[in-house]
RNA sequence: CGCGGGGUGGAGCAGUCCGGUAGCUCGUUGGGCUCAUAACCCAAAGGUCGGGGGUUCAAAUCCCCCCCCCGCAACCA
């Protein structure tokens, strides 16, 4: 038996599952089931990414010891492998002790390696939030969250001497050009490498909630040196146990990592770095997924467009949804759109229509004229249109398999209803309702019989990845078993087997779209705890932007007083020039008159304003603001504008005219 | 010249690496059938393949220029 071990990322807690989530893990487990179906020996994973800041900082605003938010969050995502029928092998955490040890001996040898070293991390830190914020995000050279000033810190950090991995990085590129899926993505993480590597940062001493460095601990090792060491630990890695380094022995690396686009270069360099330098062998295989895109855009919470997956699951079902998913959004291609609309017409048009129809005629069919036991296919009754769909099913199947095997499950499926089709088209050529009439017709008409039901049988094997309940559910009607893949043949169906219990398989739905929607807002749990989203429910890259809405409270309640609000001076402006910053996207620079002066000043409006229209606008600015350089124009003040989350300014207006110069409260 | 992805019938996509009748699903229109979940099957309408040059007997596909959209990065003071 071949050795498979397939991973999904292990999830970030700082949210709960959405559509993200559900399909990395939908695919995941596909995949599982497609390799199991082929006779390999093998391990699935998935998990949750525990430690860090944010997480230590969500724990406090919910009030909770960080061990028991951590425990409560990972269960919705272990329940949510439940609701998708997900068959991981392991579930991960990355606070458990095997994980700890694992994490701390690959440290041991990467520092043996002499890779790791002492250094000084640098940067802005905010002491009110206690996170060190980016150069590029301070406001105003303020704390982007709370608006408190930074300070420069520096702290004792160890580095990842990964600068020195990269040649041996390019060279694993070039003697495994599919190392990394999608091709494309594979020349992105090419050009960055080749751009020169800058060692990396791989512990803190700013926080506590990790994993601590050994021999030193007053530190805790840094995002992704923990969490992507998980894929090692479930293996047994580190481990004290008899027979644990057999099973890494077995499995690594023969491992295929699913990822969002969003994480690739954590896992095809970063990973394959770390595992170089620990004397490891780099991961065979990395295969990163797009996003799904709402009405377009890219789900947020704060645009609150993000799925949630159990809304589909109760209108539609899972394997639906599992359909779905991997029929409308190809692997290795580009990102998707997940709508209402989309999920009811695939529904209705191939899961209900083309399907669930089929395999109700073919077996009423059989109930009917035969009593609900197959019929053999007679030589005398068989004839050229039979031959044919036996030779597209032995096609299929081939074709099938070797779509899933190179991770073109979209294919696949559209070979599978390509299928479909040809036997609903196969059925009706044969008319076995006409054959039915006359007695002289019953070797046709068994034959007829015969190989629509052989074709059901080979149909529920080939979808069995996708949709296993659909698959196990045709089995059950048509009284047959389980089957591999590796035997997988046509005319196989055993005559006299007889039928089960009829079902409806996916009954069409014929609600409209607003009664669905109706029906998913009565679904919707009560708003839990709001986490921030980070991604596509992966572990948020170390210094991304900070989560909105986490601790953003200066005060007790966050209100101020009369006062602070008088320390900001907002006055009125005229707009005496306006032109678009070059290179900027967002940057218009203004020269204003404030009544007493005149001032230059840049704003980011020009997605929703032409400088020209600008021009002779009277507009509110904050006047006493000190200045900064921005695409090194210096700003003396800033525009006030009303804007949605990630939407369009609008700029303030007045009622009446007004001069330059007057002041706003 | 910051990096990358994309622009193909009304909608959503494949085809582009390896030039040669432009394909699939949904939708629309007409027909067939009645075993079946008003499902299924057939047929038709609908595309200057973002624009302009070039290479070639032949370009959606190769080369050059331009336009537009979407991510990421950099600047929403």
């Amino acid at each position: 038996m071949n050795p498979f071990y397939i991973t999904t990322p292990i999830y970030y807690i700082n949210a709960r599952p959405h559509i993200g989530h559900a399909y990395t893990t939908m695919v995941a487990d596909a995949i599982a089931r497609s390799r199991r179906l082929l006779g390999d020996e093998l391990f699935f994973l998935t998990g949750t990414d525990e430690h860090g800041q944010k997480v230590e900082r969500a724990a406090q605003k919910a009030g909770l010891e960080n061990r028991k938010f951590a425990d409560e969050v990972s269960a919705t995502f272990r329940q949510m492998c439940r609701d998708l029928h997900i068959t991981n092998d392991d579930f991960i955490r990355t606070t458990e002790p095997r994980h700890h040890r694992a994490v701390q001996e690959i440290w041991r040898r990467v520092a043996a390696a002499g890779d790791i070293y002492k250094g000084d991390y640098e940067g802005w830190y905010c002491t009110v939030d206690e996170i060190f914020v980016p150069e590029t995000q301070l406001v105003d050279g303020k704390c982007p969250t709370c608006g408190s000033r930074v300070e420069r810190l520096k702290e004792e950090s160890y580095y990842f001497r990964l600068s020195k991995y990269r040649k041996p990085l390019l060279d694993y590129y070039d003697a495994n050009p599919h190392f990394l899926l999608p091709a494309f993505r594979l020349n992105e993480v090419r050009t960055f490498v080749e751009a020169g590597l800058q060692d990396l940062s791989v512990s803190r001493t700013s926080f506590q909630w990790g994993i601590p460095v050994p021999g030193d601990p007053k530190h805790v090792m840094y995002v992704w040196f923990d969490a992507l060491t998980n894929y090692l630990t479930a293996l047994g890695f580190g481990s004290d146990e008899p027979g644990a380094m057999a099973r890494v022995e077995r499995f690594w690396p023969a491992v295929t990592h699913l990822v969002g686009k969003e994480i690739v270069r954590q896992h095809a360099l970063y990973w394959p770095a770390f595992l170089m330098s620990a004397g490891l062998p780099p991961p065979r295989r990395v295969v990163a997924h797009g996003f799904w895109l709402m009405g377009g855009a890219k789900m947020s919470k704060s645009f609150g467009n993000v799925a949630r997956y159990q809304e589909y699951i109760e209108v539609f079902g899972v394997d639906a949804l599992r359909y779905f998913v991997m029929r409308e959004m190809s692997l290795l291609g580009q990102d998707a759109n997940f709508s209402d609309e989309g999920v009811l017409t695939r529904f209705n048009a191939d899961l209900a229509n083309d399907l669930g129809n089929l395999v109700s005629r073919a077996t009423t069919m059989i109930q009917r004229y035969r009593e609900g036991a197959v019929p053999a296919s007679p030589a005398d009754g068989r004839d050229e249109l039979d031959v044919a769909l036996e030779n597209n099913l032995r096609d299929t199947i081939g074709r099938v398999i070797d779509h899933f095997e190179g991770f073109q499950i979209t294919v696949a499926l559209q070979d599978i209803w390509e299928l479909v089709r040809a036997v609903n088209k196969y059925i009706v050529e044969r008319e076995p309702w006409t054959l039915a009439k006359k007695p002289e017709n019953r070797a046709k008409l068994d034959a007829t019989l015969f190989h629509s039901a052989d074709a059901l049988r080979v149909i529920a094997a080939l979808i069995d990845p996708v949709m296993p309940q659909a698959a196990e559910r045709i089995r059950r009607m048509l009284g047959t078993t389980e089957e591999m893949w590796s035997g997988l043949n046509p005319g196989t169906l055993q005559p006299g087997t007889r039928l089960g219990r009829l079902e409806t398989l996916f009954p069409r739905i014929e609600k409209t779209l607003e009664e669905l929607r109706a029906m998913a807002t009565d679904n919707q749990a009560p708003a839990t705890e709001q986490k921030p989203v980070g991604g596509a429910g992966e572990p948020a890259a170390p210094g991304a932007t900070q989560a909105v809405g986490a601790g953003t409270t200066p005060a007790e309640d966050g209100r101020i007083g009369i006062d602070d609000f008088m320390k900001v001076e907002l006055r009125t402006a005229k707009v005496l020039e306006a032109e678009a910053v070059p290179k900027s996207k967002k940057l218009i620079k203004m020269k204003v008159d404030v009544g007493t002066e005149q001032r230059t000043i840049l704003a980011g409006i020009a997605e929703a304003y032409q400088p020209e229209q600008l021009v002779g606008r009277t507009i509110v600015i904050v006047a006493n603001l000190k200045p900064a350089k921005l695409m090194g124009i210096e700003s003396n003040g800033m525009v006030l504008a009303a804007s949605p989350e990630g939407g369009k300014p609008t700029l303030v207006t007045f009622d009446e005219a007004v001069e330059p110069g007057w002041r706003v409260r």
